[in-house]
DNA sequence: GGTATATAGTGTACTTAGAACACTAAGTAG
DNA sequence: CTACTTAGTGTTCTAAGTACACTATATACC
């Protein structure tokens, strides 16, 4: 009876310590937790937007938070991000690449907790008219106006508009944001939009026409109060390195 | 008598858990276990080398491999790079960052293992004449010749050179590699090595003056069969961008 | 001491890419 | 049918990259 009891109170030590997200082991050796976080960007009225949730738990319930959760058993990180990407911002095959592995130990206070970080793009037709309405309420926000975000998220975004930035000028990423077919004048906004600055038009379909990255449709977009302007497609939408760029 | 036998068998199964580095958790929730790897460079004889270890324990017993281990508690990954720097290379201070985080289900036979890699750039001035001696035998190899390595450290050796002929392109990272005081040929080679092209002397000399990340010493290289050459150093010995690169 | 040898050090012409810049074209709105 | 809006197009100038060959100054060796 009295043992009884004390294998209760081990179960009940041991639980303690999952939640803590680690496992001591001989001399040092433990297991720090491991979530997965994505920061997943679009383009919906001329902004750079990143999907946010509210937490629906501590720590930091009801602060906007990056999309993200813990490994499964038997999931690698990108099948993590993945899965966080169909459940939260219900798309699939977008493009996504690993970030950064932030592992500052003050960045959770549950303890040590580490994140890979992924960043993702979608364009916009992609997803839905508006994402969930759970607790969690995912929706996108603007770049330019983050609040006070949980643990380092602010960070990471900021790593990852770095990443987005500096990717944009050596490959092909922008056809991940943009729909199928396109007119220049809308892969130029993309550029601009991401880069922070204005591009001379002349110069831009210059350099886009060298790079043969792109091709005409048979189609216009006509429609508008205005020329009909051609309509474009990428042809290849695979990640690849070019030369260079601006 | 016969619950104490019972706790007795709970413990084991814990230890055996956490010998698996999987601690599992209400509904797939687990702990991975979390490594860092650690690929060291230096430049010596004209050739660019990595620190590789001898595995003293299985798995992978006996294989060369990328000199790391699992995070301690309390400690950054970062940290605990810094670590392996100190014990298996025997310096501190050097050009460190982290690389990428390996965790495909596979590369480990032990279960759900991921190692976040770091990469480090070591001058060979640094490094005593022989690194130590004890089962694991630190060495450094010429990263042309790497036979068979333990889990997927080729992978991540790969990954780190692309990494490093990227970056020399358009960081100073270069001083991290190069002693104090140098000259133009050494600095030079440093390129050709790390780019595998040979590079026209002047238009090296012309790029990197323009640069203007170096200065002149009041020192020449003498007791050479030929004309003394002047030594340089670089202005700041911290990691920068440049605007470009060749 | 003189000669061979090895690496240090320097300048110019050509080619390619980037930057600056303004007008005409073709639709829709009213 | 006129006003308005965005589409579409070339040229000049400047900066950077590339290709290329000879002279300078030390030590090694005879």
């Amino acid at each position: 009876m009295y043992n009884s009891h004390k294998i209760g109170a081990l179960i009940i030590l041991i639980s303690i310590t999952i939640t803590h997200m680690q496992s001591s082991k001989k001399e040092g050796y433990f297991n720090p937790g491991v979530t997965v976080d994505v920061a997943i960007f679009t383009i919906e009225d001329n902004t750079l937007k990143i999907l946010l949730i509210k937490r629906a738990n501590e720590p930091f319930k009801g602060t906007p938070a990056l999309p993200g959760g813990f490994i499964h058993k038997g999931e690698s990180s990108l099948e993590t991000a993945e899965r966080i990407l169909a459940d939260k911002a219900g798309v699939k095959n977008v493009y996504i690449e690993q970030l950064y592995t932030f592992d500052e130990s003050e960045r959770d206070p549950r303890g040590q907790i580490i994140s890979i970080a992924y960043f993702a793009l979608v364009p916009r037709e992609k997803l839905g008219i508006h994402e969930g309405s759970r607790t969690e309420n995912p929706e996108f926000v603007s770049v330019e106006n983050l609040d006070k975000l949980a643990f380092d998220h602010k960070k990471i975004i900021a790593y990852a508009l770095k990443r987005l930035g500096d990717k944009i000028l050596y490959t092909n990423i922008a056809y991940s944001l943009l729909p199928q077919s396109f007119t220049f004048s809308q892969l130029q906004k993309t550029y601009e939009i991401i880069l922070g600055a204005p591009i001379d038009k002349r110069n831009f379909r210059k350099k886009f026409i060298q790079l043969d990255m792109i091709e005409e449709t048979n189609e216009k977009l006509t429609g508008k109060r205005q020329r009909p302007a051609k309509l474009y497609r990428f042809k290849k939408k695979m990640p690849e390195k070019l030369k260079r760029f601006f």
